[in-house]
DNA sequence: TTATCGTATGTCACAGTTTAATGCGCCTCC
DNA sequence: GGAGGCGCATTAAACTGTGACATACGATAA
């Protein structure tokens, strides 16, 4: 039984913007479902034409791409609150694969009423335009990072936007936050090897700025971690959920 | 004194999606003005608000973020037909800068009558999330390219790429495109160095796949650099101007 | 109990970087 | 008109950050 979009359990946190009762409305009468997935489910995939986006609920997954030959980029980490499938949603095709790490969540929507949520909401479109444009620019951060980190840098850079990101969700507690992903995850998202990886954690665990075990990352100091990871300071803002 | 939208010269190419005539007249007034601006000028620039946004009807430019130590990313080469400046148009604030690299035309759009055209014209609102989602694309594409491939594959993709951009917009003559760009903008698109850059540039050109000297790039055969680069095939479809 | 998966570590190789030098074309100044 | 400087492309040699390979260990599932 779907949760009615005024019960949202996240839509309260100061991350995100509130929305009027209009809003709110319009929203679950877009909304035609939700969908619960265990962990490794692929939720859209490249190629297909998806008739739903998604917003994820509870969970965490992937956005990726591969190559032919089985080469895979990480293009982002999915956390609660992130749209997904919008690119479909509005390209009508889906150059990237969407999958769960853990069991998620989902509030499902139906790709054919966008063109109505264009027409009648106009303040959903723009959000929804806000959100595309805040995408393209974490992957611009991303993209600066690969090509011109180094792989400390990099790392470090990572580790700090993922703590930012989840401490705004309120997932942080005494300086660690979940992180169920695997190294080779990371390792994929930054362009390294998995054993390069390893040991570049291994240097930031030994110097006590940040280490990742059991599923969680615990900061020991994150000023330290985004000032070595050369993160751009950002100013605080709240942001549209869908 | 600026051309009216419907006297664009580059809107009737097949590439791109045509207007009614009331978006005509919308956009007509939407329009501000036109700029020209010399090579090397700064259009947008990282951490302002730019009160305007631009499409670039002549000229080459191209997207860049800084490192706090000088380190230039590339992000992206700015051809005709492109948007300039959606992030700061929505989100109120760059995190890259935009450049010119030969003398540019461009039309200039307020950004107080964003609000507006999200209000009176959902087809144009649409056609705006629509950009900002391909140019998603591009970057997971460029991401994908700098993270996974070789320095010889990523060049071959960012040559394929540039070359089947141009020919959409006409400026192919006899297997060759222009391309006023330097080495080291290349490099810096895709985190390689200046010296590796021009070596893998020198061994396209001893295989007679493609060779780029006096500001052009002659591309002898297409599809096996694109089979190098692993491009993955793009359906051909039309996209918005603005 | 065995097999699999993920993490950890040591060692060696190499793709790409860094440094330095050279050449060419263009532009400015005398 | 010629000299000098600058920017860009090219190349060689030395260097190195990262990749590849191999092995071990602990946890978990079958």
């Amino acid at each position: 039984m779907s949760i009615k979009c005024r019960f949202c359990p996240i839509r309260n946190l100061p991350l995100f913007q509130p929305l009027t009762d209009a809003e709110l409305g319009f929203m679950e009468d877009f909304k035609v479902g939700e969908m619960t997935v265990q962990p490794d489910t692929p939720i859209l995939s490249s190629g297909a034409a998806s008739p739903q986006l998604f917003t994820a609920l509870k969970g965490f997954g992937l956005r990726y791409r591969l190559l032919s030959d089985g080469r895979r980029q990480v293009l982002s980490f999915v956390f609660p609150g992130d749209l997904i499938g919008l690119q479909a949603g509005v390209m009508n095709q889906m150059t990237h694969n969407v999958e769960s790490t853990t069991a998620m969540t989902l509030c499902v929507f139906n790709r054919n009423e966008l063109w109505t949520l264009f027409r009648n909401q106009p303040q959903r479109a723009y959000d929804l335009t806000w959100i595309a444009a805040s995408e393209e620019r974490f992957l611009g951060e991303a993209l600066t990072a690969i090509g011109q980190k180094s792989a400390l840098e990099s790392v470090c850079w990572a580790l700090a936007r993922i703590y930012r990101r989840l401490e705004a969700l309120h997932m942080d507690e005494r300086k660690s936050v979940p992180l169920p992903y695997r190294q080779q995850d990371l390792a994929d998202s930054l362009g390294l090897s998995l054993v390069h990886t390893n040991k570049t954690l291994a240097k930031l665990r030994s110097r006590q700025i940040a280490s990742w075990s059991d599923g969680r990352l615990q900061v020991n100091d994150i000023q330290a971690l985004e000032e070595m990871g050369l993160v751009d300071a950002i100013e605080p803002h709240n942001r549209p959920l869908m």
